[in-house]
DNA sequence: AATATATATCGGCTTTTCTCGATATCCCAA
DNA sequence: TTGGGATATCGAGAAAAGCCGATATATATT
């Protein structure tokens, strides 16, 4: 767990987002018609997101690097969801460490 | 409180160093003769990190704009120390909403 | 007033981050 | 096996961050 590359990953608006969106998979994204067991697909992300495809599967892939999400790879699909143990954590860490 | 700013301030390795200096001032900047009431002042934070005094200020100046630190002038000198009301805050910001 | 010390600010150079469009890869279906 | 859809990767330009040296400002001392 690098503190530094986390807080990197967490300085940015958009990221941040998702994460809060990745919360509550079927209130936020209603497309997606399959059960959220292994959260949500790229597309879905990136179009509530407004940004491009190819900067939101970097953003994810951030995300994923650091350890704050879990990726599923389904057929074409990818999925992702959050990895709740780290935000513990680094909650945790933030009380002790920090 | 401004989720991604705190996040940046937090993404450097010598401003994450500084603030975990400042936990224990006592022990980590045994040089300064005066009681730690105000915290440390900028130039034992700069000896300490081994940057040039430029850039220990300006971090310094960035963890004060976000509120992690408390600035106090006395003097010709500057003093640093923790705001832990806002690392408090952090702790719980980020079970809560992250 | 002149000087010395502590800190802040400025200008600049280098590296990293943000974000995009284009292209490649991977997988499914016809 | 060819085509299409989903995602990943690449290359690039603009903006921001990391640092520095030089200079400015503020305070204290003589």
């Amino acid at each position: 767990m690098d503190q530094v590359e986390i807080f990197k990953a967490l300085s940015n608006k958009t990221r941040l987002q998702i994460l809060e969106w990745l919360k509550q998979p079927a209130q936020n994204f209603p497309e997606q018609p399959d059960g959220f067991k292994d959260g949500v697909c790229v597309g879905q992300i990136q179009q509530k997101a407004g940004l491009t495809q190819s900067t939101i599967s970097e953003y994810l892939s951030t995300l994923q690097r650091v350890g704050l999400v879990i990726v599923t790879r389904k057929g074409q699909w990818t999925y992702y969801k959050r990895n709740e143990k780290t935000f513990a954590e680094l909650s945790n860490l933030i009380k002790a460490t920090l």
